[in-house]
DNA sequence: CTCCGATGTTAACGGTGTTTACATCTTGTA
DNA sequence: TACAAGATGTAAACACCGTTAACATCGGAG
């Protein structure tokens, strides 16, 4: 939108595009820039037109993919029950469900220092969701429904046990993980996150609710 | 042990030792080939006298690293509370430790099928390893110091949270982690997990024990 | 219409993984 | 002990990669 036609049309989304193709088939590790440039049906110092170098073209596909991971997101909090922690589920259940489906565009998300290089608007974007969802919980916690564990450490646990499972699928610790057995491995994981691994007294109702 | 002296020594451990030594300063997308080779004194085809390609080198040196990883774990271990929580923190603190310290190395570990293609006795080794600590995590709940949840989905939620919390802290996401405040996470983290993040009734004597 | 800057191309450099052909050293055996 | 054979390392070459420099081409402002 911001570049018009010029010769090829607008180049820098082109590369982008054929990017998320390339890493798609190749993994972030295979990724050449080369490579790029020839399904975008250009010469390979055309990208230095629009990028500095390799690494800023792989921070721009990264950021593309950044976006779908979280619209997905959106959607899928959206769609899910306002209960917050109906609402943590869903997050969880889809963040894996794109990992499963996406595993190379995954894995460009977690190159050290790809996000970092990241324009500034789009970290304050991303910082501005996790404060909304740290309010979220935060809310939760006060109605009741999250036990009063500092909210920072509750929040990072959730999302480390979320992101550790991606990564082991995506590693292939868990064998071959379809999108169902992504949606089970979630739930479960998510489950034993929210009652924890210490037993509760017997009276307790959540506590019956686990099989 | 193998192999003995003959042109160089032995070559194929001196490429390994090189190798860790090049991935702990360029990590493992940097890594090179003929830099490994460079590092031990030697032409770039000696290293295909030992490996067949640069992945199977890459594979080596991350079964090196896998070794000195678990090597830590059971130091742990060992060192820790005979009790089977003390020993599960544990295991997680040994764990970040490791990931912070060496994180490169921890990284060459999570390149997809690099340990797949590790010979089948070191992950036999791994799987007895696992089996081994299920087994204590079962036993654990049998003593009553673990809920009753399936053990597979307790022992799974355990590894992706520190496993996740790792590599959040490799890619950047909490900022500048050194020892200690990666075994503050460390703690923060399983002790979430371990107390649930859904609220316990009044009178549990274990919630009283979170602040 | 003309110039200028934005966009893309060709040619080249050094680095990489890998193969082929050759050299060198070690060792088992006559 | 001498030698053949195999194990180990080297040199040269190929195709590919990221990147740069010099040159071509096109679109729009004056």
């Amino acid at each position: 939108m911001a570049k018009r036609a010029y010769h090829h049309g607008n180049l820098r989304a082109a590369l982008v595009h054929a990017g998320l193709r390339a890493i798609a088939t190749d993994g972030p590790e295979g990724f050449s820039l080369r490579d790029v440039a020839r399904r975008a049906g250009v010469s390979p110092p055309a990208v230095y037109r629009h990028f500095a170098d390799k690494d800023e073209l792989l921070t721009a596909i990264a950021i593309d993919c950044f976006e779908r991971l979280h619209a997905g997101l959106e959607k899928a909090v959206a769609a899910a029950d306002p209960d917050p922690l109906a609402q943590f589920r869903a997050t969880g259940v889809a963040y894996l469900r794109f990992a499963v489906a996406h595993p190379a565009h995954f894995r460009a998300l977690c190159i050290p220092h790809v996000i970092a290089r990241a324009p500034l608007a789009m970290r304050q974007d991303y910082e501005r969701r996790a404060a909304v969802e740290t309010a979220a919980l935060g809310a939760a916690q006060d109605a009741g429904l999250i036990a009063p564990l500092p909210l920072a450490e509750a929040m990072l646990a959730a999302r480390a046990v979320v992101h550790g499972l991606a990564h082991m699928i995506i590693q292939g610790d868990l064998g071959e993980v379809d999108d169902a057995r992504a949606e089970q491995l979630a739930i479960a994981v998510t489950g034993a996150l929210g009652v924890g691994l210490f037993p509760r007294v017997p009276g307790d109702p959540l506590a019956a609710d686990q099989r």
